[in-house]
DNA sequence: TAATTATTCTTAGGTATCTAAGATAATATG
DNA sequence: CATATTATCTTAGATACCTAAGAATAATTA
């Protein structure tokens, strides 16, 4: 009769409190990640969506009809990905995958009636995690987090091109 | 000739620039979290060592001889993950799996030699990538920035024990 | 315009995670 | 102490990603 609590967001919250070696943002960032997905996915699950269909859905909603290359691209995840997410959204009946006359090359995307419709349902699902997540926290804090996130992006996108010419193995 | 370069880092980046959506942090931490990953992950690479047996490696240079299930607690992750990366990570001779004859139902995961040895050459690996992401960005900053994400951690986990006990779908 | 190069989609196969459920051992209870 | 419950490890199978490589098409260039 305990917590039947599958994800193990709690032990790991244990363990951030006991030792915060302060060499380690990364660790800190993935956990963090990790309780945002799952936060979502059991809410998604509620409407028998897979959390992987949710990112296409989502630039989607926003820009229909992009062709494969560009949804991977905005997605931040490589062609093949894309693939067979779509392959399988297009089973289930959210999207068309249809080709032009003058382009036998490019998939162009369309989201159908179905997948429209899904938009009204399932953003207020993300906005209540990201609302949940804030709470107490100051609207400068938040600012400064995301400010400190950018640039640790660009700075790691930074050392991807560098690195990935230089491949000094040591 | 262009960048041979496969995560796509940088035009995650350029999205992050082009709009700031003030809604999703969880965007903007999974995003980093993913890069931070993708730069450890090459790094390892060099070495041949699987990003997944990272983890577990570090939890056991600091505590040799736990049980699997305290792996799994300590890494966050479930039992069937740890037990294949560890099966793996047995094949390979990094860790031996023993039993005790009082406990014939615990299995004790002990580093060999091989493993240990294993330490000197990463754990570097993982603090610059630390060291290459933080460039550029203030303690004060860093330090709200920790504080804000175990904030954050701690409403996730909260949330979870909240929903996991009130199936109330829609 | 023909040949080469680059792009995009696709296939194949691998890694790291998960959930669900089986087996076995340890613990608690009637 | 026998039975029921719980805990741990294990197996099986799914999801979401990846890399490498093939196939078809588009774009470039000689």
């Amino acid at each position: 009769m305990a917590s039947e609590i599958t994800g193990n967001t709690q032990s790991i919250l244990k363990h951030w409190h006991e030792s915060v070696p302060d060499d380690r943002l990364a660790h800190l960032v993935k956990d963090t990640a990790r309780a945002f997905n799952k936060r979502l996915q059991v809410r998604l699950q509620k409407h028998n969506i897979p959390f992987g269909h949710w990112t296409f859905l989502r630039i989607l909603w926003s820009s229909d009809g992009l062709t494969q290359k560009e949804l991977s691209d905005l997605a931040g995840v490589m062609e093949p990905t894309t693939f067979s997410a779509i392959k399988a959204m297009e089973a289930l009946g959210y999207v068309e995958r249809r080709q032009r006359p003058d382009n036998r090359k490019n998939m162009y995307v369309h989201l159908t009636q179905t997948g429209k419709a899904l938009r009204k349902r399932l953003v207020p699902l993300a906005l209540e995690v990201n609302h949940v997540a804030v709470y107490g926290v100051s609207e400068a804090e938040l600012l400064t987090t995301r400010k400190v996130l950018l640039q640790v992006l660009e700075n790691l996108a930074l050392d991807e091109t560098q690195m990935d010419n230089s491949p000094s193995a040591k």
